[in-house]
DNA sequence: CTAACTGCAAAAACTTTGCACTTTT
DNA sequence: AAAAGTGCAAAGTTTTTGCAGTTAG
């Protein structure tokens, strides 16, 4: 069973209970399970429309603020629109690049990890969340344009 | 001079040659080298209308774009609309307390640094620009719920 | 004087809300 | 059958655009 499989029955258990599983909701948690990137409301709209042709962008905003609120999803709030994560609901740098606009996710614990408790010792913040960001080529395009 | 009179004047130098200083410009120029905080564009535009009541909110858009093309504002974009920083106008992380909605500077040069080369060599990423922001509750705020 | 800027109104884009209808359980 | 969810339309926000009128240089 795949990674992505694994999700998304993880996270039709933990629905299960408390909500109820509509088919436009099922869809829903199966593409955001799956995604490597990161949709936005709109680009997961446009995929369960596939299957769903009724399917609306307020019913999309309202199944993800269900799994933010439960924390199975991450909101990376960009300058233009949200993107989602429905695979690490925490907070993570991400990689934005401005040529092919992919997000990827940067790998980066410990740094993480030093730069939060200088945050807290330098200044007596306490952290709460996080979103850091950082915008540039990847790899990929780097090479596409030599 | 203060270190805002300092700014205003590099500001209105720089502006001088290239664009005309109309008095609502000057006024955002003012504002924007005096403030502490980082103000949203609405801030800004309530602060002018003290003094030129027609001023539009257009119209601080549009210096904004301007000050920004030119590279001397800061845009941070964050959920709800964007802040802008006058002072420095390069990326650097910002601490925003949740309780008192304060944007205040993050001094992590080292650490930033150090996370900018560690996003370089193990991702092949080529960061252009970045935005690092912590959510949290600031010492004042730790303070005054005591 | 004229190129640049202002300010109004309209529009664009994302997101939220209200409510009648439908569906899950 | 009842509670919950869907989907449409309307509205709320922030930001952008077009254009006629105004003004800085």
């Amino acid at each position: 069973m795949t990674d992505s499989q694994n999700r998304f029955e993880q996270l039709i258990t933990r629905l299960r209970s408390r909500y109820r599983l509509t088919p436009q909701r099922v869809e829903l948690i199966r593409l955001i399970a799956a995604s490597e990137g990161h949709p936005s409301a709109h680009r997961l709209y446009d995929q369960i429309k596939v299957q769903f042709p009724t399917m609306s962008l307020a019913t999309v905003y309202k199944t993800l603020d269900l799994l933010k609120e439960l924390g199975e999803v991450l909101e990376i709030s960009l300058r233009d629109d949200s993107h989602y994560d429905g695979n690490k609901p925490y907070p993570h740098p991400h990689l934005i690049c401005m040529r092919c606009q992919q997000i990827t996710d940067g790998e980066l614990d410990k740094a993480v990890e030093g730069i939060l408790q200088e945050v807290e010792t330098s200044f007596g913040f306490r952290v709460l969340k996080h979103q850091l960001d950082f915008y540039g080529i990847c790899l990929d395009c780097q090479n596409k344009s030599e």
